[in-house]
DNA sequence: GTGAAAGCGCTAACAT
DNA sequence: ATGTTAGCGCTTTCAC
């Protein structure tokens, strides 16, 4: 099962191995003749061009290393899509790795990536500590995605969560509600600056008294932490912004289990507008992020180091929208167990 | 930002090239001396080994490539779960590469794997036709994950997807149902092997006469089509059997637009027992497979031909359960639309 | 225990 | 248009 090299393919061909490099790259001035024999010989033993070798004499492999923080969060695999589609159109391709939001795994991925010689890296919301990520980035071009920071070497592209995060209060104050408790991220990337948005719009509606934090994290689990913590704790609040939509959907599931009903008893919103907001039996209210664009906008970054040779950082921030769905509603009434009106869903 | 060499570390070191070398690898027979010295200096000057160059001579890149048709389909997630784990103790990393379900991008993908010259190859679900996946396997160590083959040179691992439609079809029959309606996973991976299982189930309860197979697809969307087609045609089914949980939450979304309802009207099954399911706003019931074991035995089956130089094929079944949830119960009696009894949701 | 030398399979000048 | 040569950065004999 030994493998022809391109030896192999230029003395079956009668011509020199340069000859050979010419061909399989398509180059112009090459004799008909040769291109033919060549072509035919590579084909007839089954020859391809080793990567390895290639990439090690040209010093560049022309692939993007792409660290995930979470391959079950459907926001990574929208990101991607972008990713990919931007890496094809410039003669990158894209090849993920995953740390499972666990720092000791994240590293391993990312020296994997790093010894492997990619181009550039993308880190998207790495829960990886910021020194590994500066460090990372004095090796090669690295963009950091959906966390933010200020670093001169690192490029990032965001959303902009403070405002996302205060899109959401203000619909929510909007309907009239007061008693407004965010599930947070935990120490998820960008989780920091949603929790900030989210206290700093309370404050613009002058519910400053009602700001309540629980911790959660980026995760179903996370979502249903957040309401143990909520409903332990005595005064439950009429609506509930969680920090993404993974979390939310978690949050749904405990509501129901503890029979509060959404958005009858207690709104809900989430973050991200992930598919799984849009599935009508969850139809979920959250705020929108460009995910694809996000994508995109990480592989351009990349490039600009890459061809530009550009050296000051970018700090990209993509702006948020509010997607109005079925989980928000006015505050119940008086007596709120007797409001049974408006089901959220059709069936 | 030109990177240290070995070279760079042994000049400094005053060591040959050959001692950084084996200090790095964390060889035993080296001098105290001189192992402090080696490592001193490349923590100074920030040296890590090519993984490039690395690769080149020793013939390996300890690399599993894995390819997979749809990163939005949570199934995939939690199969590269047992993957990475089974890989990781192993000593091997994966790279994930997708081509969403498309035959030429998926060729791509593959292409670039080939040349990157991982030791062996994943394909989960591919769509790629099996003479490039016979040529591939040619080349490396090649395992098909759920999808179906009988050739020497592939090994496998499914679900035994006959069985685990019958499940889902004897839960439907056992429950009363006649017209039981499935919608396919068109040309899908294992998708032929579903519809067979279901023909044959339909037949073994003695409905070969409601047998009716509407043409969907993997996805959301293909969940929909299907729900199109069947209330296209005039009678309704009182059950319908999704060819996936993606599927089944868009024949789910179609369903409730046209205000049928689930499953007082009619009941639906899904497969896969994705993450997707288990939500309790979709609680869908299903047929479950053992992702994560799916995921380690691929890999199991990889080394084995890597180090136990095994060369028959071996083809692994695993076998399928039903998980009941909220989405079956028996058929509606006469008067579908007075049975206005048990919601299937706690709320 | 340590170093010298020979590649791994390719690309990129440079010749011709 | 084609061949020759010199590496890319490492690992691996094989000496010493």
């Amino acid at each position: 099962m030994k493998r022809p090299t391109i030896l192999d393919v230029a003395a079956r061909a009668r011509v020199s191995k340069s000859l050979v490099s010419l061909v399989m790259r398509g180059a112009a001035h090459v004799s008909e003749e040769k291109r033919q024999r060549v072509l035919g010989v590579a084909a007839e033993i089954g020859y391809r061009p080793n990567g390895v070798a290639r990439s090690l004499v040209r010093r560049r492999t022309n692939l993007f290393g792409v660290l995930l923080s979470d391959l079950h969060n459907p926001y990574f695999a929208e990101v991607i899509d972008g990713i990919q589609a931007a890496a094809a159109l410039n003669g990158y391709r894209a090849i993920i790795s995953t740390g499972d939001r666990v720092v000791r795994s994240e590293a391993t991925a990312l020296e994997t990536l790093l010894e492997l010689r990619t181009d550039g890296l993308i880190l998207a919301s790495p829960v990886l500590e910021m020194h590994a990520i500066i460090a990372a980035s004095r090796e090669l071009p690295t963009v950091l995605v959906a966390r933010h920071t200020r670093e001169a070497s690192v490029d990032s592209v965001a959303n902009d969560d403070p405002t996302g995060a205060s899109l959401a209060v203000s619909h929510l104050a909007e309907l009239g509600h007061k008693r407004i408790t965010h599930i947070d991220g935990g120490n998820g990337a960008g989780a920091m600056e949603r929790r900030r948005g989210y206290v700093r719009a309370m404050k613009k509606h002058g519910l400053e008294a009602h700001v309540q934090v629980v911790t959660g994290s980026y995760t179903e689990d996370g979502g249903r932490q957040g309401i143990d913590a909520i409903y332990r704790d005595g005064t439950a609040p009429t609506a509930i912004f969680a920090a993404n939509d993974l979390a939310a959907i978690g949050a749904l599931d405990a509501l129901a289990e503890r029979q509060v009903r959404v958005p009858e008893d207690v709104s809900l919103v989430g973050y991200d507008n992930t598919a799984l907001a849009a599935i009508r039996h969850i139809n979920l209210t959250t705020v929108d992020q460009p995910r694809p664009d996000i994508g995109r906008m990480a592989v351009k970054l990349l490039l600009e180091r890459l061809t530009e040779e550009r050296s000051e950082a970018r700090h990209v921030l993509m702006a948020p929208s509010l997607v109005i769905r079925g989980t928000t509603a006015p505050p119940p009434t008086r007596n709120p167990r007797s409001a049974r009106t408006s089901r959220r869903r059709t069936r």
